[in-house]
DNA sequence: ATGTTC
């Protein structure tokens, strides 16, 4: 029985969290519950923790965007080459439903059709976002060539999740349980599960068409590096015992590398996860999280940033978000510094940086 | 987070 968080005193985490992380490790079966160094407070549960339960699964303890998480693709791009502007231009059409044939694509995927179909291939607001990005510095010359990379090359990192369909999923879910758990050998577990998988691929395939979207409105195209999921349950083995390990935007450790983003105006990490991940529970930080909430950022910052200021970062990179509410909520201003967050992972032994990642143009969204 | 938000 164990409940830790992992940060340091460079790093500040909200009591509010902290108070929700104990009261979710006081729900029946948990054996452990772990806050990463982005902890902050959610609706019930707090994001930026992960939970070991035995014998029950929680699903408010994934949340509604089941499979959230982060792709990152290689390009053919280069930073010296691309047309800010032209690419800006280019990209007007990402809100808009996707015209390939989803049909044919959920088919190949062995997917069942939903009422979700035509959101495949769209962000969707909140934090997600696509981002070209390129290498600012290599911190570890050895992992950066075992990844493939080449220095010179723009990357594209993508942040959504399932949509719509997550959200129905926990919705159902709630109006019949409210936040009880399910028994792992019920009808209703299995239920759960099986929605909760189904989501969780439609979200990886709904973050690569939103690359090829992308990148094929440049003319350019891509191909995958690494899908990490960051809301999600799944069973693991721990020496003789099973769990229930509940990510709560908080990033799976245990797939190899993984992109840690800053926010949309600071850097990102690609870090490469240390030899023993059981001690963390294979779980690392999903990004820097959030320092103020969403409510309070309009008034914080509204008389020091102008909306053009807010759309262009340190870098000389682009911000594109029509959304006037959503570009001071997801300012750079009200997150945490994402250097103390993945520098708590690397003191605590977690968690070895390969690259730190530049924005070059970040697409929030097009529609006002 | 969300075809949102009565």
């Amino acid at each position: 029985m164990s409940i830790s968080i992992i940060s340091s005193k460079k790093n500040w985490i909200e009591s509010r969290a902290v108070d929700q992380l104990q009261k979710c490790f006081e729900l029946p079966g948990m054996k452990a519950a772990i806050g990463m160094p982005d902890l902050h407070p959610g609706n019930g549960a707090p994001i930026g923790a992960v939970f070991a339960c035995e014998r029950f699964l929680y699903p408010h303890l994934v949340g509604s965007d089941i499979g959230c998480g982060m792709a990152l693709f290689r390009t053919n791009m280069k930073k010296g080459r691309i047309r800010i502007e032209k690419c800006i231009d280019s990209l007007k059409n990402l809100d808009l439903p996707w015209n390939g044939d989803i049909d044919i694509l959920l088919q190949e995927e062995g997917m069942k059709s939903s009422q979700f179909d035509n959101s495949l291939g769209t962000i969707g607001g909140g934090n997600h976002f696509a981002e070209l990005q390129c290498i600012n510095e290599i911190l570890d010359e050895e992992a950066f060539a075992r990844l493939q990379l080449n220095a010179s090359e723009l990357l594209l990192l993508v942040h959504s999740g399932s949509r719509g369909l997550g959200e129905s999923i926990l919705r159902w879910h709630t109006a019949r349980f409210s936040a009880r758990g399910l028994y792992e050998d019920s009808v209703d577990a299995d239920d759960y599960l099986w929605a909760h998988n189904h989501a969780r691929t439609w979200a990886k395939l709904n973050r690569k068409v939103i690359a090829l979207r992308f990148l094929h409105s440049l003319g350019e195209s891509g191909q995958p590096i690494l899908d990490v999921c960051h809301n999600h349950v799944e069973k693991v083995e721990v020496g003789a015992s099973s769990f229930w390990l509940h990510r709560k935007g908080a990033a799976d450790s245990n797939k190899g590398p993984l992109v840690i983003p800053g926010s949309r105006g600071t850097l990102s990490y690609l870090v490469v996860p240390t030899e023993d991940q059981s001690k963390n529970l294979f779980t690392v930080a999903h990004g820097a999280g959030r320092k103020w909430s969403r409510s309070d950022c309009k008034h914080r910052l509204r008389r020091r940033y102008s909306e053009s200021s807010l759309r262009r970062n340190k870098f000389g990179g682009r911000i594109i978000c029509a959304d006037k509410e959503l570009l001071y909520e997801e300012a750079p201003q009200a997150y945490k510094d994402i250097d103390v967050v993945v520098g708590d992972l690397i003191d605590a032994g977690l968690v070895r940086p390969v690259a730190s990642l530049a924005p070059v143009i970040t697409f929030k969204t097009n529609a006002s």
